[in-house]
RNA sequence: GCGCCCGUAGCUCAGUUGGAUAGAGCGCAUGACUACGAAUCAUGAGGUCGGAGGUUCGACUCCUUCCGGGCGCGCCA
């Protein structure tokens, strides 16, 4: 089967509509076929309520147009095959019943989840993808919306590759213009003090503790050069700060992103490159520069110039050359996401944190007039804004300021919260929502956090399979024959539902709403457990011995559950224990 | 002032691009281990979906307006 039975069922009924369509004299094709799920499970596996759509097109009662689409199922020869029943629910709902069989015509021979996803996917020629997340600036350690960028983007390129688009992720580091000079400078300052100077940072010098630990580093390292010594005690330091500031800015920024990096990865986060602003200048930005010049869209005005964004929708135009001839941060973005264009990306996803809402549209504004969003090449570029994380400590906020070096780093977080909590956590949020950590709550709640009941369940699986004495690694799931054990005990239920997988990342592929995924995993855990506690019928390990065949059957809807657990996990780079250890536990419970 | 995001159970949040009786976790109440792990299962209490209008077969979802919270509106990055 090269595709979920939603889409299948889709098409069949696509065809259906279309042949109504042509029927009734009505040059119509349907777009997109709508398949949900019902709200219960006894009412069906599939609902479409196409026909409360159609309604209006075919001017007529969408019971009448349902009734007409049952009828094409009903009589197709390959979906009467897998359905066994549509009922018509309602205002007008159709509601498709699937045979038992359907569950063994996909759980055939050599079934695994992993294997089946390979099959399914890619659906369709798919873009090249590249995701940027994350981008902080490199004057510091990464705070706790850095955190949450980090999850949210990890799991969707997770999430992507899977779904068999090709997908890069990136991390743009801002190391160059002003800021690191600041950086620079802070270092001198830190420096100076060191020698025995009495300093007083400058106000927009970085000023947390952490510049101090990144200088000792930096001094155990390398040598000063004499002539960066600092000048007479009680001499302005600003100048000499400056000079000095050059020496120490590079060197700064390397340790801090490597110290980024470190965080990163012990938080599972896999980036494929990370891309320096530094190697835009000059050439690659006086390129971007030229070319949106050629396609006149920039235009000179008091010695500085400017992108007309405010043709693309963009409230006003935008500085990027400025009147000293330096180009802007905003030119340099530009000569950046001109470069993904270059490499070869047609579909561009950004996931910026909340400060920057106010920059898509001129940066939109800036990819359209360069021609990478013109209709004609189906290339897109979408912009994911994370909101904002409130710290909360016993229910009061902890103040962040970045300048005062007064905020809670991605490094407290995961000290203190294990990182599967967290990425947990972090996406079974919708990204636009605010949302409120408290770090006392959490800490508690971390023993009795979903997560760990997803894991459970998996381990238990496991579990069972050891108690069987049957390795799970070798074990091929494998239904055919063994329809009579699939009905009632949540058996059906449960691997239909964790058969739903593919469409899971199917969705998230398209909408980018990876909390469904979150929603899914606890669901499908639930599911497993009401089916383990039907502990008369479904006791695997004594109905093996009881009765070979249902055991088989039993066994195998466990282990493609344990399957499909597992990849839902890694997809959100969340492990997926084979047991869990009794220290992780609640004590109180 | 303008723009963006948010407002759903005591708390933290879902709600499938307008669909069926608005859901989950935590917390609270009650019950269930001599059977593959009780980190579980079963049952229950808890809602004028911020307020008011509008659009239609149908609104938590779309539009208008108001209230409340957050964030942006540099020739900073």
């Amino acid at each position: 089967m090269k595709t979920s039975l939603r889409s299948l069922l889709a098409e069949k009924i696509a065809e259906i509509v279309n042949a109504i369509a042509a029927r009734e004299g009505l040059g119509y094709q349907v777009g997109r076929i709508r398949i949900d799920y019902p709200p219960e499970y006894n009412l069906g596996h599939y609902a479409s309520p196409v026909a409360m759509e159609l309604s209006k097109v075919f001017r007529k009662p969408p019971r009448q147009i349902a009734e007409a689409i049952r009828e094409g199922l009903l009589t197709d020869k390959q979906a009467s095959q897998l359905i066994s029943a549509v009922d018509i629910a309602g205002p007008g709902f159709l509601n498709i019943t699937l045979q038992v069989a359907a569950l063994s015509m996909v759980v055939r021979q050599k079934f695994s989840i992993s294997r089946w996803l390979d099959m399914v996917f890619p659906i369709r020629q798919e873009p090249k993808t590249i995701v940027e997340f994350v981008s902080a600036n490199p004057t510091g350690p990464l705070n706790i919306v850095s955190a949450r960028a980090a999850a949210v983007g990890d799991s969707l390129c997770r999430i992507l590759r899977r779904a068999g688009i090709p997908v890069h992720s990136e991390y743009y580091v801002n190391d160059y213009g002003n800021q690191v000079r600041l950086l620079g400078m802070s270092f001198a300052y830190r420096y100076a003090e060191l020698q025995g100077h009495e300093i007083c940072l400058p106000e927009n010098a970085y000023q947390g503790e952490y510049i101090r630990e990144v200088l000792q580093q930096i001094l155990a390292d390398e040598s000063i050069p004499p002539e960066l010594a600092p000048p007479e005690r009680g001499s302005d330091l600003a100048s000499w700060a400056e000079k000095a500031g050059e020496f120490f800015a590079p060197r700064g920024i390397a340790r801090l992103v490597a110290s980024q990096k470190s965080d990163l990865q012990s938080f599972r986060i896999h980036f494929d490159t990370f891309f320096h602003e530094s190697t835009l200048h000059p050439a690659a930005v006086e390129a971007a520069f030229e070319k949106l010049k050629n396609l006149g869209a920039l235009y000179e005005q008091e010695g500085a110039w400017f992108l007309a964004s405010s043709r693309y929708g963009d409230d006003k135009d935008r500085v990027v050359i400025r009147s000293d001839g330096r180009p802007t941060y905003l030119m340099a973005d530009i000569a950046y996401h001109l470069t993904k264009v270059d490499r070869g990306f047609s579909r561009i996803v950004d996931i910026w944190g909340p400060d920057h809402h106010g920059y898509i549209a001129r940066l939109k504004g800036a990819m359209q007039a360069a021609g990478f969003l013109d209709a004609r090449k189906q290339n897109s570029f979408e912009v994911l804004i994370v909101q904002q994380v409130n710290l909360l400590e016993e229910g009061k906020p902890v103040v962040m300021s970045k300048r005062l070096g007064r905020f809670q780093t991605m490094r407290d977080l995961t000290n203190r919260i294990p990182v599967d909590v967290c990425r947990y956590f972090f996406v079974t949020r919708g990204v636009s929502t605010h949302l409120d950590f408290d770090l006392e709550i959490a800490t508690t709640q971390s023993n009795r956090n979903p997560v760990y009941y997803i894991q459970y369940a998996h381990a238990r699986i496991h579990s069972i399979f050891r108690q069987a004495g049957i390795d799970f690694d070798s074990f091929e799931a494998e239904l055919s024959g063994l329809e009579e054990y699939l009905s009632g005990d949540y058996r059906d239920e449960l691997l239909y539902f964790t058969l739903r997988l593919p469409e899971e990342i199917e969705d998230i592929a398209r909408n980018y709403e990876m909390q469904s995924l979150a929603e899914w995993l606890h669901q499908t855990a639930t599911l497993f457990s009401k089916f383990y506690a039907q502990k008369e019928r479904n006791n695997i390990v004594k109905t093996l011995k009881e009765n070979p065949a249902e055991g088989r059957a039993l066994l195998a809807i466990a282990a493609v559950t344990a399957q499909a657990l597992a990849e839902g996990l890694s997809l959100l780079g969340i492990e997926a224990p084979r047991e869990m250890t009794r220290d992780d536990a609640g004590e109180g419970s």
